[in-house]
RNA sequence: GGUGCGUUAGUUCAGUCUGGUUAGAAUACAUGCCUGUCACGCAUGGGGUCACGGGUUCGAGCCCCGUACGCACCGCCA
């Protein structure tokens, strides 16, 4: 036996108890003729106590420290008997202690005369009697402790280092607890778990796949699944009726902070529901883990907005809803007054009201004007106006504006003494919408409305079917292809396809996409319509999704579901700014995986194997 | 594919704008002292291809160009 407890569970309870401990060695201190070693596992940290003089010379229980300073006069006097237990072994030993060493450590628990409050275990510690060195350690390349002082890189290479300080531990553990949580509600609700495969054929449509060579079918390759979407589908057509899976999904396309390679959804699946009913099970499924993971209840139903409202309101599919700020439309405002030509020549003028910011300088004001006009966001200025303590309006338009226009513009605001206006506009209202919706949400990170323990989670609704697509020069579904259209859309499909609302929705939290879905086609020809649309031939439509096409003529369930992305889920939980960071083994942005050092080369023998060849890579190492 | 920022001691960074003696700090590490520390303290010490390549210059960590790598973002992500 290693251990009789862990470091992290021993109390004034246990005092006079001998106890056995291992772990790692977190840090000594060293007083001179005594040492304190700080023992950590997973659970905690325990102080052990080594002491020049001989141990059996302690009080088994109580007292503490106080018999110390009687015995402390005999320490220097005293040479360490050599007996059997080799006490000044023992306490040399312990002086020779490095960090992270893995220990073994027996002795009495004893009752702190120093208690230490930042530790649940410090009201007490442990007189050794004996030490274990179970295995020695390197000095690791950077300190194991809650503040690290290792960077980013050097963290990620020695993850398995990274992964014993508590901080990172925590988000492990957290992320833990949400698959349980998960699984306790879908299974109360009758969800099955079922694993699908990950060797799966490629699919052209959406993001890039992964692709795996089968050396047994020379020339031909399976994919990772980028979701199991169409294995659920048809598992509803099997009468599973309700599905879930926490699984794997691969899309190979460039990294975000949020954006792994591989990532993790809770991918569900349910038989004989409308969109009201998954709604209803999955927004329940979230107050379950808010109240479980962060004992947050959230009150009555989420929101909805569709996703014409969000854009029009925010400039987003997922607007961070922790506060208002919305969007008001001015063109009508300032037509009224012609002669301001950036103005008369926009398509679009849309303003946001920051309340009590007029006292905002010129100099911020030029920051945020700075910022607007950053290449990602590409603004070409912004206008902006504040409402002074009297009333008035001053701006930087004033000169092409008169009172009437100036005032009609604090109404329609609905600005207040005190608020700051900020304008932009531009030719493309959608894409003057997105550089808006930039600017309110740095004005809400300003102002501090940006709370990471305040939660604000909404539905989107009614997402548009397609998306016109500059580089195919072809509508795509902006869900995917077995989305359902929106009933009373489904005429438009023939007269005008771009119009066309989906039974698609995404439920949104703080700004982040959590989780999205959509009512499904189980209908054969209405999915052999949307395929044409979607500039599918026949034969390829067959060839992709033949055997989707064929499971429906068996008798299809009318189905939905949705998928949560759990790593977002955690992150958001944790307050985390990157998935990364609740992921045992990240990649880097550039795909890596730099502890394994991954992806690599393989030996000709390999691509032999596999029939591959390889054509010349441009700075090839 | 693109934009921005970064790369200096084991590590985290300063030094770069304004080129000029031996490149600093903190921390980590090592050694010594210290019996109540818990971010222990004190003293001493070792530790540098200033990412790489080229250029400008009498002289480059510093200025210019390129490359690599890292981070954030745009495109992309049905």
């Amino acid at each position: 036996m290693y251990r009789t407890h862990t470091c992290g569970e021993l109390r004034l309870a246990n005092v006079g108890e001998t106890v056995t401990l291992a772990g790692w060695v977190q840090r000594t201190r060293k007083m001179g003729g005594m040492t304190f070693v700080d023992v950590r596992d997973r659970y905690g940290i325990t102080q052990i106590v080594f002491e020049e003089q001989t141990p059996s010379q302690l009080p088994l229980k109580g007292e503490g420290g106080h018999l110390q300073e009687q015995t402390s006069s005999q320490t220097h006097s005293t040479l360490p008997l050599e007996g059997e237990r080799g006490e000044g072994l023992l306490f040399d030993q312990a002086n020779k202690l490095g960090r992270e060493y893995v220990v073994q450590v027996t002795g009495n628990v004893n009752e702190r005369s120093n208690k230490n409050k930042n530790l649940p275990t410090g009201d007490i510690e442990i007189i050794a009697t004996e030490l274990k060195v179970l295995n020695a350690a390197q000095t690791p390349p950077f300190t194991i402790e809650d503040q690290s002082d290792g960077g980013d890189d050097l963290r990620m290479k020695y993850r398995y280092l990274d992964l014993r300080r508590t901080p990172v531990r925590k988000n492990i553990e957290l992320r833990h607890k949400m698959t349980m949580e998960v699984r306790r509600y879908l299974d109360s609700l009758g969800f099955l778990e079922i694993e699908t495969p990950m060797l799966i054929g490629s699919t052209p449509e959406g993001a890039r796949d992964f692709v795996v060579p089968s050396r047994m079918n020379p020339g031909q390759f399976y994919a990772l699944p980028q979701s199991p979407q169409t294995l659920k589908q048809l598992l509803m057509v099997s009468g599973m009726d309700r599905y879930f899976q926490i699984v794997k999904c691969f899309r190979d396309e460039d990294l975000r902070a949020d954006r792994q390679p591989e990532f993790t959804q809770i991918d569900c699946e349910m038989s004989f529901v409308t969109q009201e009913d998954i709604l209803q099970t999955f927004e329940g499924m979230a107050k379950h883990l808010f109240r479980e993971l962060r004992g947050i209840e959230l009150e009555g139903a989420f929101p909805r907005m569709t996703w014409a409202d969000a854009m029009k309101y925010y400039g987003s599919d997922k607007p961070d809803t922790r506060f208002e700020m919305k969007f008001v439309e001015l063109k009508d405002v300032f037509a009224q007054a012609p002669g301001f030509a950036v103005f008369d020549d926009a398509q679009y003028i849309g303003g946001i009201c920051a309340k009590g910011q007029a006292v905002y300088t010129r100099k911020q004001i030029d920051q945020l004007t700075d910022f607007v006009k950053r290449p990602q966001i590409g603004a070409k200025g912004l206008i902006y106006a504040r409402i002074q303590e009297d009333g008035t309006v001053k701006s930087s338009v004033d000169k092409f504006y008169g009172e009437d226009i100036l005032n009609a513009l604090k109404e329609r605001m609905n600005a207040q003494p005190g608020d700051l206006i900020l304008i932009l506009c531009g030719d493309d209202a959608m894409k003057t919408r997105k550089q808006l919706c930039e600017l309110r949400l740095e004005m809400g990170a300003r102002m501090g409305l940006r709370d990471k323990n305040k939660f604000s989670l909404l539905w989107v609704i009614d997402f548009p079917m397609f998306e016109w697509s500059e580089e195919e020069g072809r509508l795509m579904a902006t869900h995917h292809p077995f989305t359902h259209p929106k009933d009373e859309d489904i005429p438009l499909l023939d007269t005008d396809p771009a119009a066309v609302r989906a039974d698609a929705y995404d439920m949104v939290c703080n700004g982040v996409e959590v989780g999205g879905g959509s009512i499904r086609i189980h209908d054969p020809e209405l999915q052999d319509k949307m395929f044409r649309i979607l500039g599918f031939t026949e034969e390829r439509a067959q060839e992709q999704f033949g055997f989707l096409m064929n499971a429906f003529k068996y008798g299809a369930p009318p189905h939905g579901g949705l998928a949560y992305g759990l790593d977002r889920w955690v992150s958001l939980f944790a307050g985390l700014d990157s998935i990364r960071d609740c992921i045992a083994f990240p990649k880097n942005n550039s795909g890596r995986d730099v502890m394994l050092d991954a992806p690599a080369c393989l030996e000709q023998k390999q691509l032999d194997e596999l029939y591959l060849s390889l054509v010349p890579v441009k700075n090839e190492k």
